[in-house]
DNA sequence: ACTAAGTTGCGTCATTATCG
DNA sequence: CGATAATGACGCAACTTAGT
């Protein structure tokens, strides 16, 4: 993207560690002129009597280098075609495990759909976590999210008015009370501390008791009449997501406003859906940027020692050989 | 102790890369 | 080619540090 690792010019040290992790090497050879030091790579004298590698498909190797690097091929490059000490970030399967391990220890307030499965009691909920927050620092209240995705049939209808609070009995038993779900609470975005400032135009928050009497919260897009009337919108248990999830779909949808606030609606419910997914990605994706950076540290230590120690041979050799001229 | 500037980490969205 | 993963950019909040 802007400003993008790849916008930068080759010899930048995430471009020269992207993909061609012998870049670097090569630049210190060049500059040192000591190419016996790069292994299984031709070296051939230019134009100007400099010492060049050839490569025979630099063509493509631009084209590599000119697309984003990712943090995890060029450090798995650079563990491959350096020493074995470097370490590789882990395969998937490593990263998942670790993931479903941490996902069993985390607090309730971090549910999520992955498969392991929820004690009976708990309803999950995807992509966001319910109140209380995490202690540890002061979260956006665009954290506090749940999921809610349009499809399917319906079950129960309530019309509400803005600004009441109600409370919506399952209309089938077995959907939502085998769950643990008691009672959902419905309030405007706006009120209470939990749909603050940063809550979307069009949304509010459903909360719902659970069997063991904590809280649940998901976020449900609505859209609210002239007259003050909330748009009917069918709250249900979905068969199509983990057990305890709640949607609303809208109904009656018909004025050209309505079909844009749908299609923000939709628009949000995608982002909703991608949102947990990506915290964790964002997650990994640091992380790896991270052990990169730290990569690439070493590696610049390792390659000034060695450059110090090729000038001092340097400099001895010329020593050796104009003391022979002396005597000569 | 207070404060402003800098740093760090996080979540989110948009965009791009990659995979099936 | 659509779905998903990876990444950059942005804004926010907490933390750190230097100056007063």
């Amino acid at each position: 993207m802007d400003g993008s690792i790849d916008d930068k010019s080759e010899d930048s040290p995430s471009s020269s560690g992207s993909s061609q992790p012998q870049n670097l090497s090569t630049v210190v050879h060049t500059i040192t002129a000591v190419p016996t030091a790069i292994p299984n790579q031709p070296v051939e004298e230019d134009g100007e009597g400099h010492l060049v590698r050839t490569d025979p498909d630099i063509e493509k190797r631009r084209e590599i280098l000119s697309r984003r690097p990712s943090y995890r091929k060029i450090l798995n490059e650079l563990s491959s075609a350096e020493a074995p000490g470097i370490a590789k970030i882990e395969e998937d399967k490593e990263e998942e495990a670790a993931i479903t391990s941490i996902q069993t220890t985390i607090p309730s307030y971090v549910q999520t759909s992955e498969p392991t499965e929820p004690p009976s009691h708990q309803l999950p909920i995807i992509y966001g976590p319910p109140v209380p927050l995490p202690p540890a620092r002061m979260q956006d209240s665009s954290k506090v999210r749940g999921i809610g995705d349009a499809s399917q049939d319906s079950s129960s209808y309530k019309k509400v008015t803005a600004g009441q609070t109600i409370q919506i009995a399952a209309a089938n038993q077995n959907e939502l009370t085998t769950q643990g779900l008691q009672t959902i609470t419905m309030t405007n975005a706006g009120q209470g501390a939990v749909t603050a400032a940063a809550m979307p135009a069009g949304t509010t928050i459903v909360q719902y008791t659970q069997g063991d009497g904590s809280q649940q919260f998901v976020t449900v897009p609505v859209s609210i009449s002239p007259a003050g009337e909330v748009q009917a919108y069918q709250i249900r248990a979905p068969s199509s997501l983990p057990a305890g999830v709640v949607m609303a779909t809208p109904t009656g949808i018909t004025s050209p406003q309505q079909l844009a606030e749908e299609s923000a609606r939709k628009r949000e419910l995608r982002l909703m859906k991608n949102r947990y997914k990506n915290r964790e990605a964002a997650r990994e994706c640091r992380r790896r940027k991270k052990e990169y950076v730290k990569c690439l540290e070493t590696r610049v230590a390792v390659l000034e020692q060695q450059n110090k120690t090729l000038i001092e041979e340097l400099k001895s050799l010329k020593e050796l050989y104009c003391h022979k001229a002396e005597t000569e």
